[in-house]
DNA sequence: CTAATGAGTTGCAAAACACAACTATAAATG
DNA sequence: CATTTATAGTTGTGTTTTGCAACTCATTAG
């Protein structure tokens, strides 16, 4: 237990500056993920969410609230109907891009099988890349390859060396 | 016919077609995605999940079921403890490696700030790639680089474009 | 044999959600 | 100008999901 005992320190912090929890309280919530793909495909408009996605009223009204105040959305009157308003992504939104294409590629790996419809590349027309996880210098990384690494201290741990202590 | 009807109908006959929402009715509950993180972090006992996340043992017990149950972990006895089980990445589980990095990625850009923890190689200890969307030749794509095609027909459309009408 | 551990289940209160109906403002129509 | 329609919501009500505490049951440790 001695030997280790550094190491389960620096999980408990990990865990607890993890910005996971965070980011998902924020797009995990039952619709917003769709809301956001709804968006992506370049709906702008309540009513086109409402119906689009067959969403109630007041939650839609509620999360795209919450999508607006955590600024992954942005709201603005259109100047050329003023009934209605736009919805769009910010930068902030926009940067969920690889999650959600991420996310695309695994449901069509292991739930749908392809589909017809792929994501390409405007310049060439040809499909994107896969998205992978990989090394500085470019190999593609599974889990078994990685550690957790403590920038400030230099300390290096293996993937489940210490989560089978207490915490 | 008005505005958005031919946008929604478009719209629809897509989502039907997409994985992204059966990908989200999967993980996208709101706790499932952190125990999936428990899980690539080493967590692999109902009471270590528990603890460790602070989630209530019923929705626990709920959730491990039903990530069992769509394949994502894997449910055995532990042999050395037979009061015990243990809970670990089935492989559909693994493949959500890339989403769970790209979201900490997120995470960390939009809402934390660096972490001092941070993913790495276990052959060099450097960190890992940041993961982002790339084209067949390796340019780095954004949001307004893309397009939809549907490779039986060879259309070809803009994102925002299909749903205004065209598709 | 007794106590403690591990993996759940059960019952109840609180929160989130779904559905329908309603409001307020702006635009289109006659 | 008066009336109707479109858009973006809000409100009220019932249902479903979640959270909390206490409990069971089997296995293991002392």
């Amino acid at each position: 237990m001695s030997g280790i005992e550094p190491d389960i320190e620096n999980f408990k912090k990990a865990a607890l500056q993890c910005p996971l929890p965070h980011a998902i309280e924020l797009i995990g919530e039952k619709w917003a993920f769709l809301i956001l793909r709804g968006a992506f495909n370049g709906l702008r408009h309540f009513e086109q969410f409402q119906a689009g996605l067959g969403i109630a009223r007041n939650i839609l009204s509620d999360r795209l609230q919450k999508l607006v105040g955590c600024d992954i959305l942005k709201r603005e009157p259109d100047p050329s109907d003023r009934r209605k308003v736009i919805y769009s992504l910010s930068p902030k939104g926009e940067a969920l891009l690889p999650v959600v294409v991420a996310l695309r590629q695994w449901g069509e790996d292991w739930c749908h099988g392809q589909s017809d419809i792929v994501l390409a590349d405007q310049r060439d027309g040809k499909p994107v890349r896969r998205i992978r996880l990989m090394s500085e210098d470019g190999r593609e990384l599974d889990l078994k390859d990685l550690m957790w690494l403590d920038r400030r201290t230099g300390t290096a741990l293996r993937r489940g060396d210490s989560w089978d202590g207490k915490l």
